[in-house]
DNA sequence: TTTCGGTGAGACATTGTTGTCTCATGTGGT
DNA sequence: ACCACATGAGACAACAATGTCTCACCGAAA
């Protein structure tokens, strides 16, 4: 039987995002397959995260294009990106901190995409008068990546119930923690 | 001679803020010391990171004292946190990432003395009617490490001028990315 | 100068992971 | 029923990192 290759890369997905440091062979039994054939699939650890890696940019991509960040308030924009994106939460924050540990070598294309596009959302945002200029876009870009990776981390640790993901990342990002008169 | 342990980690912990993976080996030679002397005095590697452990939860308390957060608006407290954290928020960084690696094992008390210290002070800032109730202290907390590590790679990266490192983190902590009216 | 303690360099065994290979099995398609 | 092919299991070598050990060296103190 032909395997799953959508499969085997959700359930590498599922275990790396808690055990960023998971063997091959962990991999491969997480997957319900040998390693043997996990090896025959993807060349290697590297190749396997590659693919997650790509895995990982094409969902976030597709969130970014589901949410439509072109249309409408900014602030309803990212309410449906955050929300769109909350699926790849943990995988997102496995790829970041993977991302990391290539200091200098060629870096995945794909995450200079994603980037340009969030941060010329939060520049579109900034022209509607809707955020302030004080934060760069390149820096709200970061604190929403983040926000989400310790989100996802809070929510599997038990330390915040994941019904409160989405809102608990806009309301900071947008809002803050300072309670104010208006809003 | 008698080496310098403060030294020794002070390296150690700048090097593995750069490159969580370094080997033994590198971290000997980034101190200038050879393996066996690194090996004599830290047990293993699993000693060096429970030393810088320490250090960092050390560093973090000091800073804790330093920015006494009993004291006056929430606001201006969060302030001097921020400021008085931020040379250790590389060190920080890495420890918290590190700790995730360690899936339900013992973990160090001192985190969660942080925690518990951070997440008060929050909830002062609440009951001040400084900060908003429908974000937990808890989540404010998580927010504020992932912020900080946030801001500590961006610095790294070249992303953000470091200059802006406590600027960027207490302005989206504390109000968030809209333009408000106020304020 | 001699002695003593800490150090650097290197050798070494050990361990864990990776990557490759072989072979038996079993399933799907013909 | 047969064949082709993918798989699982296991053996295997290669490799990297760790932890331990020895030994020569050197600087400080007596």
């Amino acid at each position: 039987m032909s395997l799953d290759r959508e499969q085997v890369l959700r359930s590498a997905a599922a275990l790396l995002t808690r055990k960023s440091t998971a063997t091959m062979d962990e991999v491969a039994r997480a997957a319900g397959i040998g390693r043997a054939t996990l090896h025959r699939h993807f060349a290697g650890r590297d190749a396997l995260v590659r693919a997650l890696e790509n895995l990982g940019i094409q969902e976030v991509e597709a969130a970014l294009d589901a949410a439509a960040l072109d249309e409408g308030p900014a602030q309803d924009a990212l309410r449906r990106l955050v929300a769109a994106v909350e699926p790849s939460a943990g995988l997102l924050s496995f790829l970041v901190t993977e991302n990391q540990l290539f200091e200098g070598e060629e870096v995945n294309e794909g995450w200079s995409r994603l980037d340009a596009r969030v941060s010329a959302f939060f520049r579109r945002g900034q022209e509607r008068g809707e955020f302030r200029i004080d934060l760069t876009p390149a820096w709200l870009t970061e604190a929403l990546y983040g926000l989400i990776s310790s989100a996802a981390w809070a929510v599997q640790d038990g330390r915040v119930a994941s019904q409160d993901f989405q809102y608990m990342i806009v309301e900071l990002l947008l809002g803050g923690a300072r309670r104010s008169v208006e809003q």
